[in-house]
DNA sequence: CCATGTGTATTAATACAACAATACACTTGG
DNA sequence: CCAAGTGTATTGTTGTATTAATACACATGG
């Protein structure tokens, strides 16, 4: 369904449109592919149909999905589906650059970073 | 004196106390170092003295800070400055998993991302 | 046709962050 | 001693974000 994390202090609405942003950018959804219902989503997880309403809806208006009347939300045909690598290492960018001023205000060299997040990124 | 960005959708105190958390297991503030006042903080960011003494009071609170009555802030004696590397390494673990698990949304092979993430480590 | 399924507009509840303006307790340094 | 420097407690206000509750409009499909 989605990976959703309640008690993150990032808004659950958020974590929706972010991960639809990197699925449908990294092809893991389609163009034309059906998304579950708001109802079975907010069932699912155990919150508020309306907080899926919105990350729905907020990814209408940024293009990601389109609406199906009577039939749900759907992957937007427009969307450039499987966008370029270059284009996808944008959307990692602000995450790297933080990640790489943290490491730094630790003083930590840059082997053991690298190292564990290569084995983090074999699963 | 501090990265403060009133801008993030984080809050301005606890960017305070996270990069104090960061900057003392680091080693790059030491036990007893003073740190600047709460006026000259606010004065400098254009930001409430307040939302500075909140900080500093929970890293009081934490044990990263200690009060000098009179005198201002100052690392901890406590405070085991220059934590081992792989204390710090744990600082950075959720970071480096919520990384990880966004760049195989976006199909990511390790190569790229380890690169680009060895280049900004490296200034 | 109409029960059932979509998404959503609207309103409200709650919590939080930041600011503002004081006043206070304390120590330093001349 | 006392002016000037610390941090902080207090109270109130403002703006915003997040989630929830409810009711609604609409299309589908037997």
């Amino acid at each position: 369904m989605f990976a959703i994390q309640p008690t993150s202090a990032e808004p659950i609405y958020r974590q929706i449109v972010e991960q639809l942003r990197r699925m449908i950018a990294g092809g893991q959804l389609s163009a034309g592919d059906l998304l579950p219902s708001v109802r079975d989503v907010a069932g699912f997880h155990a919150i508020n149909p309306m907080t899926v309403s919105r990350a729905y809806g907020m990814a209408e208006t940024e293009g990601l999905l389109e609406r199906l009347r009577g039939k749900g939300m759907a992957v937007a045909a427009t969307t450039r589906g499987n966008a370029t690598q270059a284009q996808r290492m944008t959307l990692l960018e602000p995450q790297l650059q933080a990640l790489a001023r943290h490491a730094q205000e630790l003083e930590l060299p840059s082997d053991p970073v690298l190292r564990r997040l290569g084995r983090l990124l074999e699963d």
